[in-house]
DNA sequence: CGAAGTTTTGACATCGTTCAAACAACGTGG
DNA sequence: CCACGTTGTTTGAACGATGTCAAAACTTCG
C-alpha cells in the first residue's frame, strides 16, 4: 500500500493521486479559460505557470496549500504569505522581485487569467495588501510567543478543520521550517515555542503536524498585541 | 522670522507655508475630480479623507513624504511604507484593519477616486505589493546593517537629490524613530547603525536629517543580500 | 537662557540564534 | 520484517545581536 504521512495528504482532504501527480509546468491549454491543475508537494509554480508574458495569473486554490515566498540571492528566505482552500493569489510577472509559489501538500488550483477577471484580481491584490500589512507588523514588531500564535490563528481560520472535544483540531502542511520562514524565526525557536505552548496547556498534538488549539482564547489574547495585565515592560516600537 | 528646520522644510523644497497650514480634515468639495491638498507634518490623513464611505480613494504624492503604519492596542508602530513624490497609494477603506497616514513633512497630495481611476488604483496596488514583498523580506529576514543600508537606498532613490562632491545628498524627513519603525528596529540601534557607517566612510552627516551616501556601492553590496565573500556564517533562514 | 524634543553613547540584560547532538517518523531495499 | 538513510523535530548549552535603561549632548525655538 501507498503511504502517505498526515502533512502530505491533509487528512481530512484525500485526493485523487494520479491527477496529483500529473507533471506541473505544462502549460495550460486554454490560458483564456479557468484550467485546473494539480501540484504535489515541494512543487513550485514554475515561470511558465506564474507568469506567461505580460498577461498577468491568477490563481484560486481549491483545496491544499501554496505558500508564496521570496529568496535572498544568500538563500535566505521569507515567505510572505500562505494561502488555503478559497484565496486567490497573483502571480507577479517575473524577474528580479517577482516571488515564488510553492505547493506545501497536494494542491489543486484553478488558473486565471488577471486580465480577463480585473475583479477578481482587484479583490486578491487588496486582500493580499491587508494581509501583507498584517504580517509586517508581525515580523517588525511581535516577539517570538506572539508571532506563533498569530500563524497558528491565521492557519485555523484559513484551513477546514474538525473540532475534537470541542476544540478547533488543525492540520499543518507547514514544517517547522516554513513555520520560521513564514514568521521570521528559526526551526529551533518555533520548536521551542510550540512546546512552550503545549507545555502551558493552550495547544495539544502528538504527531507534530496535527494541533489542537485547546485554549484559542489565550492564542487570541496573546497575539493579539493587547498590553498585558501583568506589567507589560515592553518598549520596542511603543507610542504613547 | 520664522525659523524651519531642514527636516521640516526639506532644504531642496521650499513649499508654500500658507497653503501647508490650511487646516486638513476638511473634505475635499468635489470627490469625483482630482483635489490638492496639504498637509502639515505630523498630521495624520483622517478617516473623512482616507475613506469616504465606500468608495476608496487614492492619493498622489506630489511633494513632500507620507508614511503608512499600523499601530498595536499596545502602542507599538509599525510603518508598512514610505512614500515620496509621485508614489500613489491607496487609503484602505478604516475600519481596525485599516491603515493609517501620516505626512512627515509639509506635504501636498492630490486626492482621487480609486473608481475614476481604477488602472492608477490597480498601478498603486501593484506597487504596494511589490514594497510591501520586499519590506517583508527585510523585516523577517535582515540584521541591522542590513536594513538601514536599504533603508537610505530606498530613500535616496524616492526622494530628488543633489549631489555634492559626485555624492548623492538625501535629506531624512524620517526621525530615527520613524526609521525604527519603519525597519523594525529601536531608535538606538538605528542611531549607532548610522554612526558605524559614518565611521567606516559608507556615509557622512553634520546634521543628522541630512545624509551623503560617500559610498553607495558598498551599501549596495550591503543591502543586497549577497553572501558575503568574508565568510557569511549566517543560517537564519538559510536554504541551500 | 531655558524647556522640549531628538540624537548619541554607555552599561547591561535578554531573547532568539547558533551549534551540536539525540530522537522520531517515514520510506527503501535487502 | 528489519536495517538503514533521509528528513524533520526536539533539546541543551553558549553566544551574540539587539533591546532596555539611563544619562549626556545637541538642536530648535520660545
Amino acid at each position: 500500500m501507498l503511504h502517505v504521512n498526515a502533512r502530505q495528504a491533509g487528512l481530512l482532504h484525500p485526493v485523487d493521486m494520479d491527477a496529483a501527480h500529473a507533471t506541473p509546468g505544462t502549460a495550460p491549454r486554454h490560458p483564456d479559460k479557468p484550467f485546473l491543475y494539480f501540484i504535489a508537494p515541494g512543487d513550485d509554480l514554475g515561470e511558465e505557470l506564474c507568469a506567461s508574458g505580460t498577461n498577468q495569473r491568477l490563481y484560486r486554490v481549491m483545496d491544499g496549500c501554496l505558500a508564496v515566498y521570496h529568496l535572498l540571492p544568500d538563500g535566505r528566505r521569507q515567505i510572505i504569505d500562505i494561502a488555503g482552500p478559497g484565496r486567490a493569489i497573483a502571480g507577479l510577472p517575473g524577474g528580479p522581485d517577482g516571488h515564488a509559489i510553492k505547493a506545501l501538500t497536494f494542491t489543486e488550483i484553478e488558473v486565471l487569467d488577471a486580465a480577463v477577471n480585473p475583479a477578481l484580481a482587484a479583490e486578491a491584490a487588496q486582500e493580499a495588501l491587508v494581509r501583507l500589512a498584517r504580517h509586517a507588523m508581525l515580523l517588525g514588531r511581535m516577539n517570538a510567543a506572539e508571532k506563533v500564535a498569530n500563524g497558528l490563528l491565521d492557519l485555523a481560520a484559513q484551513f477546514p478543520r474538525k473540532l475534537r472535544q470541542g476544540h478547533p483540531v488543525l492540520t499543518l502542511y507547514l514544517t517547522r521550517n516554513d513555520l520560521a520562514d513564514w514568521l521570521g524565526l528559526t526551526v529551533e525557536t518555533v520548536s521551542r515555542t510550540l512546546n512552550q505552548f503545549k507545555r502551558t496547556g493552550m495547544i495539544d498534538y502528538a504527531h507534530a503536524e496535527i494541533v489542537t488549539l485547546t485554549r484559542p482564547e489565550q492564542l487570541k489574547a496573546l497575539a493579539s498585541g493587547r498590553p498585558t495585565l501583568i506589567r507589560n515592560t515592553r518598549r520596542q516600537g511603543e507610542h504613547a
